[in-house]
DNA sequence: ATTAAATTTGACTATTTTTGTCAAAATAAA
DNA sequence: TTTATTTTGACAAAAATAGTCAAATTTAAT
């Protein structure tokens, strides 16, 4: 399953767009940028939205996959316990 | 549908136990259990565990109950913002 | 192969959220 | 009405999360 974070690297990659650039947009460091596109940080809700408006996609299929990440998160943290 | 709160709740009463029994065979202050019970806190796995050993009944039961609560609680937090 | 750009890593701090403690207030029962 | 039980809220402690930064690594360009 695509995770969240491959989702936007791979839109980012797409547009051959560095960090730096998408990061400054969104008024973020880049190495957390760098993180969450790895699955190693979770967005919050405000930037999926900016993402969904810099990227030009539709908003709620993004908090979608953003959803969906949390929950297997949820659950799989509860599995290994 | 049944919080995970008023099930246990339910379990407590129906046995008329006080807060103040449960708690201490719980090892946990009387407030939270009160609140756990209203839910206004969560439990935490090892505490849904200790439930189901003392109230006596299946374990998984228990847990699925409390893991639908924070999915629940998880989604709801999202619709409002 | 060297230089430059981009990405990743990790240590550190700050902030927020969660959890626990306590005593007083409120409610219910005896 | 006194006693037991439950609820409330303020506060502190602890844990989890988020942000910052610079150095290390990797990738791309010349």
């Amino acid at each position: 399953m695509e995770t969240f974070g491959s989702l936007i690297k791979n839109l980012r990659e797409s547009k051959k767009l560095p960090l730096r650039v998408v990061s400054a947009y969104l008024d973020i460091d880049q190495a957390i940028l760098s993180k969450i596109e790895r699955d190693l940080r979770k967005a919050n809700r405000d930037l999926v939205i900016k993402l969904s408006t810099y990227f030009e996609i539709d908003k709620n299929e993004l908090l979608v996959a953003w959803l969906s990440d949390k929950l297997v998160l949820e659950l799989e943290d509860e599995e290994i316990a």
